[in-house]
DNA sequence: ATCGGTGCCGACTGACCGGTCGGTCCACCC
DNA sequence: GGGTGGACCGACCGGTCAGTCGGCACCGAT
């Protein structure tokens, strides 16, 4: 009996199964997602899961915790960057969807997580984590409105909420969108972001 | 003992068990949700359904066909009203947001459906819907275009992507919203569709 | 009266699930 | 050398899964 409380304890075999366990919970769900597959895919035994990981859940959380940090470190490396109002809000979108697409594993198991209605208290951390990222890029527009860049007149939280639907739902719905004939901007996430944050921008610019 | 059976054997069974598998489905997803529990809501035995569908993917299939129509058939109707271009994408807007939230099954359904990677032929039928309900809508957009009510310098099937990017990520994510201290909107729908659309379409007004 | 068809069910099956157990291997310390 | 403990595994457990099967109740037609 082990506790795997630190954040990577000792061994490369453990690192292995939290990859792919990651993999296969992001592709599948937690209930498709099965612990053999896991271990075939981690080259271990299931047995060696349960030495490390106390229960399926245990795992999922362990991965879940994993991809919220990639997460969220791409949203405070995101906010950092320029210092115009309108830039800002510009420069964290563009940068917001190339992480997605970059890392749509990550993007993945916590979107999913946060969406999920079946575990209300085990995802808890993945909220509180994404909660705080959220609060942070709504700060970072309140600031663009006291300065007088963006229109007061609208709640930040709303148009924080616009950017990250406009992001989300491009990077989850990209392979779907690629079969459209209207659209030509599906393998083109840069063009997307910048015509998306034009119409945004336009449409909250301080008159 | 009792007959069980209503006065409309038959088809009342089935309609149950379709009614049963769709909450069950769209709250849980398909590999979480069992036959037996199934069974159990719709008050049949596991052996009827498989009586009246061939499979449980079948039974899947048959409940996404028909959320899909009620689905896209609140498109067709949302795309009817209003005859100003501005006008018309806004009350269709305010009106699909509407459905997602009186119709949060259905919703769940579909979108699960099309952002699920792992079946690729079974669900082609509510692709093939979505895609003709969006080109409806991106028509629509392209007339006002035409008409110079709105910009033309913007790809009309963008402004389709945010204007549903909006809507389904505020539906999809509305109970996580409501724990978020910058957001008051999470129980108004009709005030975060009036502000999502009072910006966009201050993005794409034409000039 | 009886026969075939149908709607329906209890009981069952093989496969697979998450998880456990006994035991092997090996680095490290005395 | 002997002992200890963690990493690891094959075999196995109880339980649940999707799906099957044989039969019961009820029907209109013969």
């Amino acid at each position: 009996m082990t506790n795997p409380s630190p954040p990577k304890p000792c061994a490369a075999a453990a690192h292995r199964v939290l990859r792919a366990a990651a993999e296969i919970f992001s592709s599948l769900g937690y209930d498709a997602a099965s612990i053999s597959a896991i271990a075939q895919r981690a080259g271990v035994s299931k047995a060696n899961i349960f030495h490390h990981f106390k229960s399926k859940a245990a795992l999922y959380q362990e991965v879940l915790k994993n991809a919220c940090r990639s997460f969220t470190d791409a949203i405070d490396a995101a906010s950092r960057l320029e210092d115009d109002g309108a830039g800002r809000l510009n420069a964290y979108a563009r940068q917001r969807l190339c992480d997605y697409i970059e890392d749509p594993m990550s993007s993945r198991l916590v979107l999913r997580a946060l969406t999920s209605d079946c575990a209300e208290s085990d995802i808890q951390p993945v909220r509180d984590d994404f909660a705080a990222s959220f609060h942070r890029l709504v700060e970072l527009i309140r600031t663009g409105q006291t300065a007088g860049q963006l229109r007061a007149d609208v709640n930040p939280a709303l148009i924080a909420v616009l950017v990250n639907a406009g992001n989300v739902f491009y990077a989850q719905t990209r392979p779907l969108l690629r079969h459209f004939e209207d659209i030509d901007f599906a393998d083109d996430p840069h063009r997307y972001s910048a015509q998306m944050m034009d119409i945004l921008l336009h449409g909250i610019a301080a008159r």
